[in-house]
DNA sequence: TCGTCCAAAACTGCATGCAGTTTTGTCAGT
DNA sequence: ACTGACAAAACTGCATGCAGTTTTGGACGA
């Protein structure tokens, strides 16, 4: 229930400000009442949605500023998780994520922003895994999940996938070095530059 | 209710594993059932409770790898939001900062573990609002929050309120001076601090 | 004494109803 | 036409009831 809402939300089925209505929920899952009012109190502390008393639940309304904030803090997230994974991962998780990143060259070059969007996922979980630190990996999952809609867009531009390959690549090495300053740094950047170019997006558009 | 269950949580009134059962909240508080099962849902989505379907939410088992990683998470946090707050500070903030932070030794000298706490979270709220990012802040405040209650006895420790002190005056030293790295680092080091005399009091008693 | 099984009690998940509040729509007065 | 007020509709918050599941307690047999 939780999920089949905040899919409608991320999806952008739902824009910012629609009003969530109850009944009108309830009505469109074939559920009663009871169930909506506890997914809509559960995003709630999620915020991705806003709730006052006595009103409807409003999907929330990510202003500029607030999103430049969750960009800014994803960035610093992974690079804490690639300097934490150059530092930690295990021989097996190295080997992983150089195989998969690899791997993903085949998916630069047949051009679907679907397929390379979801290994990009896959990989971004992997830094978060590697840093073997389960909160952090929570603290980013978490913010990931809020920027999902603001970033989907961003893999149609032109020459942003093969572009992202390399600022993985940039990554997967310092990680294989241990590196850790050079891997923290090459994720910071990576993620600084998705920032930028979903900033444009979102001021073109949004 | 959210506030008032999660307080018996944190205060430790409610130990981790204890079974919070609907009935017996909603009669405590006086309320039926619904309200408490959605402020459970809520704590639940703060993994502040454990839930399984069909079963009493509990409240969490921190294990001991867990709280190591919070500790961790909550370091690098912290080292984030003093680097930035060095360099975006206002210059009322940061007189604001040197002002509290020097009339604290106040509180050293009396020596109260109680308004040293309070001090304390007023100063460490000031960094996070410091690095002017409110997903930061949200991310600070939230690990920090559910902290609290390892951290809630550490000012007991003798001498360990001269300590923070220093530590302090390190942090603001460096942010006075918008010297971005030291602040980090300093902030970082105090936080590490904090995490191995509650990683040796939980040993001891938890 | 211990283990197993079964029935009763306890509890969760969901539906529904009611009271109180907010929103909407209409109509009279300007 | 436009504003204001008022009534109706819509909606939220909470209580309660029921069905289905889990837990508990005890009786029976080894």
């Amino acid at each position: 229930m939780v999920r089949a809402i905040a899919d409608m939300i991320v999806t952008g089925e739902m824009p910012p400000g629609e009003r969530l209505d109850e009944l009108s929920l309830a009505a469109r899952f074939e559920v009663s009442r009871t169930p909506v009012r506890e997914a809509l109190r559960e995003l709630g502390a999620m915020s991705l949605v806003g709730r006052e008393p006595n009103r409807s639940a409003v999907v929330m309304n990510v202003t500029q500023a607030r999103l430049h904030s969750m960009f800014e803090a994803m960035a610093e997230l992974e690079g804490i998780c690639a300097r934490l994974s150059a530092e930690r991962m295990t021989v097996d998780e190295r080997r992983g994520l150089d195989i998969e990143h690899r791997s993903s060259i085949h998916l630069v070059h047949s051009g679907s922003p679907e397929d390379y969007s979801a290994y990009n996922t896959e990989f971004h979980n992997r830094l978060y895994r590697g840093a073997h630190n389960d909160h952090l990996l929570e603290l980013a999952t978490q913010t990931r999940a809020r920027l999902a809609p603001f970033r989907r867009a961003q893999f149609r531009l032109t020459g942003r996938l093969s572009k992202s390959y390399d600022e993985h690549d940039r990554i997967v090495t310092a990680i294989l070095r241990a590196d850790c300053k050079a891997a923290g740094q090459a994720a910071f950047d990576h993620v600084s530059i998705v920032s930028d170019a979903s900033a444009v997006f979102v001021a073109a558009h949004g």
